[in-house]
DNA sequence: AACAGTCCGTTTGTCGGACAATTTCAAATA
DNA sequence: TATTTGAAATTGTCCGACAAACGGACTGTT
């Protein structure tokens, strides 16, 4: 029977703290991006900690993406990327044991609303990207109807490729931030999914459809062409036998690799 | 003048190769949700490392949402909820000047989306808690009528609130994870816009509509408002001669202490 | 039996120091 | 000027130490 709520007392260890301050310092401007992280024992005599806690401190901005260090040099400044955090997102949905629905029903949602915005925007660099992604898949296609096999690992990534490419062409970030899980999520399921029907044509004619669209800037076709070709990789799921309820399990789809999130160049 | 190229030989420093080991046990299931972390000296030895090392690796768990810490206990294996991922998000995208017209079109995509997924999930509960959200805002509004302060930060907390339960009722956590960093990014921009317009009754009045449709399920209905709501939002931000095209800049929106993303609960 | 107090081993947080490997940078050299 | 060299700075890793907090067992009181 209290009447009084006390607010929970907070006591923050001193790596977080130190976290804290230099994420400010950099957020605030005062540490710009591309610029060398201080020494560690500047750092720990400024904040007045030891060097080891600086260096945990540290260690929870390389992780957030704030620091990136290369090799063996002095870390630098660096701005998260957003399409790093989607790995993480990604990760996340798999841990929470999403359903391919799930998964699918944002994909209707962002695919076609993506694919309009690229007709609209889409230039001729653009085109140019696109056009060398389908001759790659075209390739892959006649060889395969000529009797080769065909790479799983290759097409699915030309795949993800083309879609990646829409969204970037999109100019919009956040939805291709949005995106971005998707699609990773989405090729283990293309893996499974394609070698067994073996519809890489109709994947490719679907793609150079919505690539037809964007050459004329027709964005009302693109989002159609788009939208149908997401509702032919559902139809495909289930013809698999998979469930579109079941979680996409993080060992079955092998991603038990996803490992550190560290972006090479 | 070489004739063989050698791969790059890449030398990952071992705290970070104690957070690859322990992320793979994490997702392998052998270190299972709930459970508290091995100590440090024990995974030191298994390791073959020194306790140091172990705790910086511990460090880059902990940012990525795998390990939680609560006061002084062990910390504990957890699941990264993707609802902290958002706020990484939210900031990445400010750090990359996403301007307000991005974050706009991507909300007038995910926003009706899903409104209308709510529309057909909905259930006793989502619309008991939409219902008390909504008596708390119409009480800022009737004051506000009879001549009293509206508190912005209160009110545009509510505005929150509605749309996140939307989101939760939708039932898709894909795009409920999308969804997330529009809002919270849309906040600051709220507070600015409604103080100045006072367009509390507006805004009032179109999510009672909504939740009016979600009551009878009408999907289509709940998306057309929605859009509608959302479109709203746009001209009051034009209104206030604040351009489309601009950065949301991270000072002048009050991001500067976005501090860590652990989750008090 | 329920509850408060005490004690003790364990674990984390922090400190200080040390050293090898590598990078950085400026001086010396061709 | 371009290259090489060498010293200083910096990071990565280890070691050892100690205070503070936690968890659990034990005890005594009501």
């Amino acid at each position: 029977m209290q009447e009084h709520e006390f607010s929970r007392i907070e006591r923050a260890p001193a790596y977080r703290l130190v976290y804290d301050a230099m994420e400010r310092e950099i957020l605030a401007g005062r540490l710009r991006v591309g610029d060398p992280l201080p020494a560690e024992m500047q750092l720990a005599e400024q904040l007045g900690v030891n060097r080891s806690t600086v260096r945990e401190g540290i260690r929870l901005l390389e992780q957030s993406g704030l620091v990136e260090r290369d090799g063996g040099k002095r870390p630098r400044i660096s701005m998260p990327h957003y399409l790093d955090l989607a790995s993480s997102a990604s990760r996340a949905l798999i841990l929470h044991s999403v359903t391919f629905r799930e998964l699918w029903e944002a994909s209707m949602v962002l695919e076609p609303a993506i694919a309009e915005r690229a007709a609209r925007h889409v230039d001729k660099n653009g085109l140019e990207e696109l056009s060398t992604n389908l001759k790659a898949m075209d390739s892959i296609v006649v060889n395969f109807e000529a009797g080769a096999p065909v790479d799983a690992y290759e097409f699915v990534g030309l795949d993800r490729a083309f879609h990646e490419i829409l969204a970037k062409v999109a100019g919009n970030r956040v939805l291709a931030l949005a995106h971005e899980p998707v699609t990773s999520l989405f090729i283990p399921a293309g893996q499974i999914i394609l070698p067994r029907l073996k519809t890489y044509r109709r994947v490719l004619d679907a793609h150079r459809y919505i690539f037809d669209c964007l050459r004329v800037q027709d964005d009302a076709g693109a989002r159609r062409w788009m939208h149908k070709h997401m509702d032919d990789f559902r139809r495909a799921y289930e013809l698999t036998a998979l469930s579109l309820d079941s979680p996409l399990d993080a060992v079955s789809l092998g991603m038990t690799q996803v490992s550190s999130p560290i972006r090479n160049r």
